[in-house]
RNA sequence: GGGCGUGUAGCUCAGAUGGUUAGAGCGCAGCUCUGAUAAAGCUGAGGUCCGUGGUUCGAGUCCACGUACGCCCA
């Protein structure tokens, strides 16, 4: 019945399984199989549908995949549904680059609704292309018909309608975009998309309960901006603009204010400096010894908005004094000499476009400036942290700016303070790598802070409560309180001499110098940028602890990486979250703002109730998704109290992609359509991603927004959690443990890795990979091009145009060679020999090997509960151990221990599979299986091959006990590996189940892959059928009845002494081929002694010994050493214990045998007298006669090494034999192949050994005449049989 | 700067509660076995267990300090 078993070819085996498993409709099939019965819950983490999968992907998907498939494998029923994610400036990125936009006037040019039906488009071509790529990697999930994704895509802005066949059968006609905001709604199936209405809607329910709570609010962000395009930039467009410019930098001095009570700088401290007329600044020229603070900016239009002076407190300041005005100073030590951009004047900015701008002169030092201004004196040093404290007055005091209390714009809760009364030296602090955010260098160590000017300055002003000024305009102009400079362009030339004319007018300006440096600029219109502070909306986190009582709730995996610890951390220090960004593409922030009174906001909560309040604009809207452009024409009116009747409208900003992700546990299972199934889902079981950044982001989105949906609907943590477990996992890195990145080439793509490593070998290395640590998958060779054979034929480029290179991975070549290769030559060595015995299992022993349960039509299934607990793996209806012969198959009990064994192991492995994978543990499931697969391999057949090489005999049930046990094992195997290595298990399980081949060519399928007819093609509700695919099967449960832990114990006992025998062989130079006469053992345990014996002719034939001989002791062939136990011996006798170590072994077995027989044994020693119990000693054996002898854990074992001639002649007959074996197989003979064999040799030793063991060779060669050659053989090789060289060819086949 | 973690063979990593000669896999050298095996077995080379100090009869393990690296946070 079995098809004949070539190479593995594993990467064209999937290619044919993914071919079988579509036509076969196997995971529909599996669906069905499972619907209506107990749940168990996954919740996908949405990947960026921006781009082709990487390898990095793959991991995450095959934890995801392989535990859906464990929980579908024992009987739950599940949603399989994969997400993606959608929104966010990182598509826009991606379009603007393929479209070469730029700023916002660009996009806005192009026109919103075009710019975000091409971030449509794009997402929906990679959520086709991501979902081609799963399906290779054999992940099973409820996928929508790639083609017609990309039909959407086609269609999308057009007014075609378009018709699509959804997952769950129906069809659909409507304008692509109309379809697109409904993909993945319950009805439909298929992945959910987060721009869907549903899900943008669901974070409206959200945003509205904050509101409810009052959360939400405006504030302030600095970003950068340009002011000609208006826009703000990310980080990642800044990187991309940095160029060389020369600015001009100034030299500014603030004098110091004196306490004139003390005579020393002093503190001032909010509004200290009005109520105390005390504080006074003095400067008048004539007086001796003004102080100031020496600052440099090389952005003298932020001078204006100056609220700080930030020092390094660990660092020296010098004090000097000036001869012109007898000026003092304060800047820092090691600024006065410092050569100031030396390097770059050499060498350039790191590039080589940047070189140093002609015409620009070498910058001087700052001993050089005030040498140059008359001379200056040196008056001492004082540390930065001396300075922290002191007050000062600003360069720009008298502007409206300064003097408005709470800022500009007002804050309305900082209103005691304004920029004039917060003047005062702080401590610069340090980022995030902990170096400090002031240094010594350039500038001059004390570091002007505008809060609303820069980034950095602005995090130091909301942590120290500074009021912020903020003096830009989005068209980059300063505003009316800046008095002579309202209006004037920020980066406009003239502004800066503005800046100097009124700075040298106060006495202030101290130098100006033109000074090159990397500025960044808009990318496509290349103006500088500023940075500005805008206006960003912030949900209040402080009901932080809800969230953090929720986190607790939930089981963070791996142990060893502490997520919960991690996530409560963050959420302690988290700040305020900003929800805001003024972009296009992305949800459409629900609020409406009143136009006459910004104060005045509201949240929508639900397009319904946009509607109800709508009072224009609704109508041009409807019919379009709820995002820019379309919904930002709708107007409604303000119902607060006073302002009835004015008008809102929405704020233009899109909404943080965060909150995309992080509703899903609520939008996709239908929390707002469906609540009766959302509860049926919800909490999720399992989520499971890459960890890494997540814990700010993902993990806590969803924590904080479940937290939130449930604020009013539960009362206690536990029912508010989003999830019960979550499985982070590490990084994907290159073999050297290095990131791979997409720019230098390292980057491995899913397809090359799939198509040259297989998918099986990458899930295994995934599955197997401690997920608490980086996994060194690879290395890309991007200078070595391949071409690679996929399902859709042979590539060389991907898809996106990437030439597609070859790929080595050492873990997986060792993961193959070590468990793939292993796994398959075990079943490779079942059908070639099943094939030629005839050996066919019975119909009983298949149905029991192949269980399913619930493979029956649907109809019967629903409503019904399930009849067996999952986590009840060891309920068996029936023991298979005594069963008669009449139910098909030899009963276990009668079984070879060996089998016996084996079988008991599987069980064990059973338990295990359960136990780990339900603990989401797959490494420690993978390392029991690996181990099993090398007992199988390398212990239960090579042990046993013999048995399935014996003769064609009907009765001999040994040989059937062997075929059935090996059978059982592999079966079982197929199944318990199912979930993990989909493919070949799947190979495996057609062939040894089904008696089919899984190749391309026995398998026909449509040609359009997204249109298989929903036909079944096998019946499946025959309840003694096997299923038709080993994903059909139910996983395995353990028959106790099997498990025998001794069995266990005697077969590794016998393990050791065959590896105790087999090290002896080596140290005597006895090779194994040499049988020896005997091998004798004894213990101390009876039982284990007992068990030795028991499998003595298991031992005795892989030793080749003829006698295996249990024995009490080995005294008459050894002798004994003895050793202190010094964890016993060490609390008795401390100090004594080095005398002990030395002179103990010296006692000898005249004084200490009776140990050995349990007996307690007092010694002198070092004048003491020692009381030994049989504990206290180690006993070992050491040394023997025409014997060799040696110990393990309690077994000695000793083998005799006297070879007779008789022994010799026998070893010679094992050389012959191996010697022609190797002559079969070079001549590539069939095993069933018979031949005639001659031989020539000088020595007769050889024919009286052919004499003797002719029969023997005869037998194992299957050769019918050696027949010996007096003359050589011409062009035949010579080989050594026993010590004499021999020559062997075969005649002919007969 | 704070917090957490890590540092053991050429590489990747194990080494509860302190205990005798510190292990495994890969790689390397040699031998062996092979009628499934591209596998396997045995032997060997290869270690200042990051450093210093301490506690202890005894420290890779516990403590302190230092050092290097990684991650998280501000």
């Amino acid at each position: 019945m079995f098809q004949p078993v070539t190479d593995s070819n594993f990467v064209t085996g999937e290619h044919s399984v993914l071919k079988l498993w579509l036509q076969q409709q196997t995971f529909q099939q599996l669906r069905r199989k499972n619907a209506g019965r107990k749940r168990w819950s996954f919740l996908d983490g949405p990947i960026t549908a921006n781009n082709p999968m990487g390898v990095h992907h793959a991991w995450g998907r095959t934890y995801k995949d392989t535990y859906q498939r464990f929980f579908a494998m024992t009987g739950h029923d599940q949603r399989f549904q994969n997400g993606f994610d959608c929104q966010g400036l990182w598509v826009e990125v991606e379009v603007e680059k393929q479209l070469g936009l730029g700023t916002k006037t660009a996009v806005l040019e192009f026109g919103i609704d075009n710019f975000v039906n091409e971030c449509k488009r794009r997402v929906l071509r990679f959520a086709a292309r991501q979902t081609e790529q799963s399906q290779r990697l054999g992940y099973w999930m409820d996928w929508d018909n790639p083609d017609q994704l990309r039909q959407l895509a086609e269609q999308l802005g057009t007014d075609e309608e378009v018709t699509i066949t959804t997952p769950t059968g129906k069809t659909e006609t409507a304008r692509a975009h109309q379809l697109a905001e409904r993909l993945g709604n319950s009805e439909w199936g298929g992945s959910y998309f987060t721009f869907s209405t549903e899900n943008n809607e669901t974070i409206w329910t959200f945003l509205k309960k904050c509101f409810e709570r009052g959360k939400i609010y405006k504030g302030h962000d600095v970003m950068p901006w340009s002011g000609r395009g208006g826009s703000a930039y990310s980080q990642m467009e800044i990187a991309e603009g940095r160029k060389l410019t020369t600015h001009k930098s100034v030299f500014v001095r603030f004098p110091i204010i004196h306490d004139e009570a003390s005579g020393r700088a002093s503190a001032l401290r909010g509004k200290d400096r009005d109520e105390h007329g005390g504080l006074t600044p003095n400067r008048s020229p004539e007086t001796q010894g003004q102080e100031y603070l020496l600052v440099w900016t090389t952005t003298p239009w932020t001078l204006t908005s100056n609220v700080a002076c930030a020092v390094n407190p660990d660092l020296d300041y010098i004090k000097i004094q000036t001869k012109r005005d007898n000026a003092i100073y304060y800047f820092a030590k090691d600024n006065l000499n410092f050569q100031r951009l030396a390097s770059e004047f050499r060498d350039g900015f790191g590039r080589p476009e940047w070189k140093w701008p002609e015409g620009v002169g070498k910058l001087k030092t700052l001993a050089q400036i005030f040498k140059e201004q008359g001379g200056f004196e040196e008056l001492g040093t004082i540390k930065g942290a001396q300075m922290v404290g002191w007050g000062y007055e600003g360069p720009f005091d008298d502007l409206q700016a300064q003097q408005q209390a709470g800022g500009v714009p007002v804050d309305e809760n900082n209103l005691s303070r304004c920029g004039v009364n917060s003047h005062r030296v702080i401590d610069g602090g340090r980022d995030s790598r902990g170096s400090a955010n002031v240094v010594a260098g350039e500038g001059t160590g004390i570091v002007h802070i505008a809060p609303g000017c820069g980034d950095i300055d602005h995090k130091m002003g909301v942590a120290l409560g500074l009021p912020i000024i903020a003096p830009l305009k989005d068209d980059g102009t300063y505003s009316e309180e800046f008095g002579d400079f309202a209006g004037l362009e920020a980066i406009a030339p003239a502004t800066a001499e503005l800046v100097f004319e009124k700075l040298k007018a106060k006495g202030m300006l101290v130098a100006v110098e033109t000074y090159p440096h990397i500025y960044p600029h808009c990318w496509r219109t290349g103006d500088e940028l500023v940075f500005r502070l805008v206006d960003e909306w912030f949900i209040n986190m402080d009901w932080r602890d809800e969230i953090k009582d929720v986190t607790r709730q939930i089981k963070w995996l791996p142990d060893s990486i502490d997520g919960q610890e991690r996530e409560i951390e963050w959420l302690s220090n988290m700040s305020d979250w900003m929800i805001s960004k003024k972009r296009f593409w992305g949800l459409a922030l629900p609020i409406w703002v009143n136009e006459e009174d910004p104060s005045d906001f509201e949240v929508m909560g639900s397009l319904a109730e946009l509607k109800e309040r709508s009072i224009e604009g609704w109508g041009d809207f409807e019919g379009n998704t709820p995002h820019r452009p379309w919904i930002d024409g709708v107007i409604i009116e303000s119902q607060t109290p006073g302002k009835e009747g004015q008008r809102m409208r929405r704020v233009p900003d899109v909404g943080n992609p965060w909150l995309d992700a992080g509703i899903v546990p609520f939008s996709t299972m239908g929390y707002n359509t469906n609540r009766e199934e959302w509860q049926k889902w919800y909490p999720a079981d399992l989520v499971t991603e890459c960890f890494p950044g997540q814990f700010r982001n993902w993990f806590y989105s969803m924590l904080s927004l479940s937290t939130m949906m449930r604020y009013d609907e539960a009362d206690n943590a536990e029912d508010k959690k989003p999830f019960r477990t979550l499985l982070g996992h590490r990084l994907v890195q290159n073999e050297q443990g290095k990131p791979m990145h997409k720019s230098d080439g390292t980057a491995i793509w899913f397809e090359e890795a799939a198509e040259q490593i297989g998918v099986d070998t990458m899930r295994w290395m995934y599955l197997a990979q401690n997920p608490a640590m980086d996994l060194r998958f690879g290395t890309r060779h991007h200078d070595k091009p391949v071409t690679l054979q996929t399902p859709d034929g042979p590539i060389e480029k991907t898809l996106e145009g990437v030439t597609t290179c070859m790929v080595t991975s050492g873990p997986a070549d060792e993961t193959r060679r070590q468990i793939l290769i292993p796994l398959w030559n075990c079943y490779k060595f079942f059908i070639d020999y099943a094939i030629a015995d005839g050996f066919v299992p019975s119909d009983a022993l298949r149905e029991r090997v192949a269980q399913s349960s619930h493979l029956a039509p649907r109809d019967e299934l629903s409503g019904k509960s399930c009849d067996k607990q999952p986590g009840d793996h060891t309920n068996r209806a029936s023991s298979m151990a005594h069963h008669a012969e009449r139910d098909g198959y030899t009963a276990v009990a009668d079984r070879p221990e060996i089998d016996r064994w084996i079988l008991s192991n599987l069980q064990s492995l059973i338990e295990v599979a359960h136990r780990e994978m339900t603990q989401y543990n797959a490494p420690a499931f993978c390392a029991a299986a690996a181990g099993f697969i090398d007992d199988l391999s390398n212990w239960y057949i090579r042990r046993n091959r013999r048995r399935f090489w014996r003769s064609k005999d009907a009765t001999d049930t040994d040989k059937n006990a062997a075929y059935e046990t090996l059978y059982e094992v592999l079966v079982t195997l197929c199944r318990l590996l199912a979930p993990c290595i989909p493919f070949l298990t799947e190979r495996m399980y057609q062939n040894l189940v089904l008696g089919q081949e899984c190749s391309v060519d026995s398998v026909q399928f449509s040609e359009n892959r997204g249109e298989v007819a929903l036909t079944e093609h096998r019946t499946l509700n025959t309840e003694h059928s096997p299923p038709p695919s080993v994903h059909l099967c139910d996983y395995p449960t353990a028959d106790i009845s099997l498990l025998d832990a001794g069995l266990n114990l005697s077969m590794s006992a016998a393990q050791k002494v065959v590896r105790l025998a087999h090290k002896l062989r080596e140290e005597s130079n006895l090779r194994v081929r040499q049988p020896l006469a005997e091998l004798r053992f004894a213990s101390s345990n009876v039982g284990t002694a007992e068990a030795i014996e028991r499998l003595a002719d298991v031992i005795g034939e892989e030793l080749n010994i003829h006698r295996v001989v249990r024995q009490d002791n080995l005294d008459a062939l050894v002798s004994y050493a003895y050793k202190p136990n010094l964890k016993t011996l060490g609390p008795k006798y401390g100090k004594l214990l080095n005398a002990l170590r030395t002179k103990l072994p010296e006692l000898g077995d005249a004084v200490l045998s009776p140990l050995r027989r349990g007996e307690n044994v007092t010694a002198e020693l070092e004048g003491s007298s020692v009381d030994l119990t049989p504990e206290d000693v180690l006993v070992s054996t050491a040394q023997a006669a025409e014997w060799v002898c040696s110990d393990d854990s309690g077994i000695q074992v000793a083998i005799s090494t006297v070879l007779t001639p008789e022994l010799i002649r026998e070893g010679m007959s094992r050389d012959f034999v191996r010697q022609v074996q190797q002559l079969r197989k070079d001549a590539n003979l069939n095993i069933q192949d018979r031949i005639r064999v001659q031989y020539h040799s000088a020595d007769n030793t050889v024919q009286a050994m052919v004499a003797e063991w002719g029969d023997y060779i005869r037998g194992e060669t299957l050769a019918d005449e050696i027949q010996f050659s007096p003359s050589a053989g011409v062009g035949v090789k010579s080989v050594t049989v026993g010590d004499s060289p021999v020559q062997i060819w075969i005649v002919n086949r007969v």
